[in-house]
DNA sequence: TGCCCTAGATACCAGAAGGTTACTATTGTT
DNA sequence: AACAATAGTAACCTTCTGGTATCTAGGGCA
């Protein structure tokens, strides 16, 4: 998330990972390129409903850093930019799943909606 | 993590997930408290080294209210408190050592210091 | 009497994270 | 000539998260 390259860090391994998947939109961000293989930047725009342009580039240059997602631009006009999981980003799936297996039957249990995303 | 009670909460489950176990020591603590079974809060404020007061109890109060941990008070002087995982915080333990064997990988990739906590 | 112990509470403050709004380039279409 | 479409930038502002410092109760101990 932030970066700061100060000498070496030295840190826990757990904040480590929070910090790389933590952020308002990178879960919903792999989880939506998980079932679509590949997808385009208005496409993300549009499954992540919420998200302002400025969020979702700020967050998929993140993710692209953190090599948890590739980028493939198409140099036509008008634009064409691909966005995909790399091998390292698929790893964070089956933890992802988890995560939302867990977060919905704890929404059912308090009764809270669920806005299928 | 925040509560803004108004109406009902339409959210996603990842979202909601992550809100409940996102938050800077969240993790931590619930990963000394599967290796330890019972932690006081003095044990805690050692455990994770750089917390202070205000956020160890801030912590451990959005943990009880998420009902991932309980708090059992002794009521002697000195106080004594005692802080558990509860059947649903146990529950985010796979996960949480998923995150953590990920993050360990990741940081030797990198070759960053690995702060074992 | 004053100091230590435990388990906090409280007020105030800084910085990071995220939100809002407006703007960009380039080509095809009407 | 104006507009749509795509994939963004940039400046500015607000809110949230976490940090600092100081204070609390109530008994034991020197």
């Amino acid at each position: 998330m932030s970066k700061k390259n100060n000498s070496v860090e030295v840190i826990c391994p757990l904040d480590y990972a929070f910090r790389r998947i933590g952020g308002k939109y990178k879960g919903r961000i792999l989880w939506y390129l998980k079932s679509n293989e590949v997808m385009r930047y208005g496409e993300l725009k549009r499954a992540v409903t919420d998200i302002t342009t400025k969020m979702l580039t700020q967050t998929l240059r993140e993710l692209e850093e953190d090599a948890l997602i590739s980028r493939k631009v198409y140099h036509e006009l008008p634009p064409k930019v691909e966005y995909s999981l790399t091998d390292e980003g698929a790893e964070m799936l089956p933890f992802i799943d988890y995560l939302r297996h867990w977060g919905a039957k704890q929404m059912e249990k308090r009764e809270m909606v669920d806005l299928k995303c």
